[in-house]
DNA sequence: AATTTAAGATGATTATCATCATCTATAATT
DNA sequence: AATTATAGATGATGATAATCATCTTAAATT
């Protein structure tokens, strides 16, 4: 039965929706079309309407994903000043919620791995996904332009870093990795560009 | 035809080590139990002589990937200054030659994703991977027990953070992730605990 | 030397999956 | 109102995979 053209604009955020999710809880191999599409209350038939490919969806999936991300991000730096932005933000994505919530999370700390062996189409657009947190990040912060970027790169990478193993690993492994991560010392090191001692 | 014991001893390390690199390579899902008895050239049905299940040939892939990670760890940082261990380190993790050997590298930056969506089992030998690595390196630092092992777990995140993210991502992008870890400022303020601005 | 055991090969078995052809009923268009 | 295009459902299709039963033959054991 032939849907109007709303109707065919809500199943494609529905499906984007759920394949956003699944993929990111079961990652891109342990997620199929078929859970996509029941997962959106759909059959998985009319999934090609859709998307030409589970490629194509991962695409969107990722897309929306990262959109997200730089939302709360945003929101979460607002008013933060300049030398807390880049400690607040590593406490916030190692906050224990962020990090049971792999199906909400960060698509970086839940696919880098899925995606390093996956298409250029999506590498391009998972790279995409991480400069506009970057981005996003980098323009709360003060000082000459490069060195912004630098700084958030280098409290992204060990944010994430530290999550995607926390994950991997027992529970008391993780607890350590984490809470190293939140010290005061490693959080007042991203302040500025510099070391120093 | 039956192999004598010191033949059937061969295959299983060399079961292992074909598995060790496929995992990484290609990811536990995209690994199958005949694709790496292939690579060791033996058929798949014997396979079950050797493991009870593909998980349990996980297990071992790893403990031997991380036996490798911890021995050249323990090399490349032998007659290295306190001060210099860290940064020696995540410049040499994040050296081109390591980033592009996936299936010769860290098994924390090739499976950290797939070992989340794995079982406790498969867990606690991730953990305990990570734990030997991070004990290699804060052994060679000086200062308070706890804090340098605080400080080589806020390294190695980094590092395997860093290296994820670019395999992950297009060119461009990888490449400025990997420079703004590997550069001065980043490395340098490794070599304390502290921080100071 | 005879007997027993087991390593590895062959070939099911059962399951899952991405994609597509076809059908049907309704929205869009005329 | 009649016609056409299409969203979604149903049910192939062809491929791949984990595991296991069985067979063969040579190693271990006696």
């Amino acid at each position: 039965m032939r849907q109007s053209r709303e109707a065919k604009a809500e199943t494609h955020q529905a499906v984007v929706t759920a394949a956003s999710r699944l993929f990111r809880e079961r990652g891109i191999e342990g997620t199929s079309v078929g859970d996509v599409m029941q997962a959106a209350n759909r059959t998985h038939g009319g999934f090609y309407r859709h998307f030409t490919s589970k490629e194509d969806l991962l695409v969107a999936a990722l897309g929306r994903a990262f959109e997200e991300m730089v939302e709360s991000l945003e929101q979460a730096t607002a008013g933060a000043p300049p030398q807390r932005v880049l400690g607040g933000f590593v406490r916030g994505y190692t906050s224990p919620g962020r990090v049971a919530d792999v199906a909400g999370g960060c698509p970086v700390a839940a696919l880098s791995n899925d995606v390093l062996r996956s298409t250029e189409a999506v590498q391009a657009e998972f790279g995409r996904g991480v400069q506009s947190m970057i981005a996003a990040l980098a323009q709360r912060l003060e000082g000459p332009e490069g060195e912004r970027e630098a700084r958030a790169l280098r409290a992204f990478a060990m944010a994430a870093g530290a999550v995607m193993i926390a994950r991997a690993s027992d529970p008391a492994t993780a607890a350590l990795l984490l809470e190293a991560v939140r010290e005061d010392p490693a959080t007042a090191m991203l302040a500025t560009s510099g070391p120093a001692a």
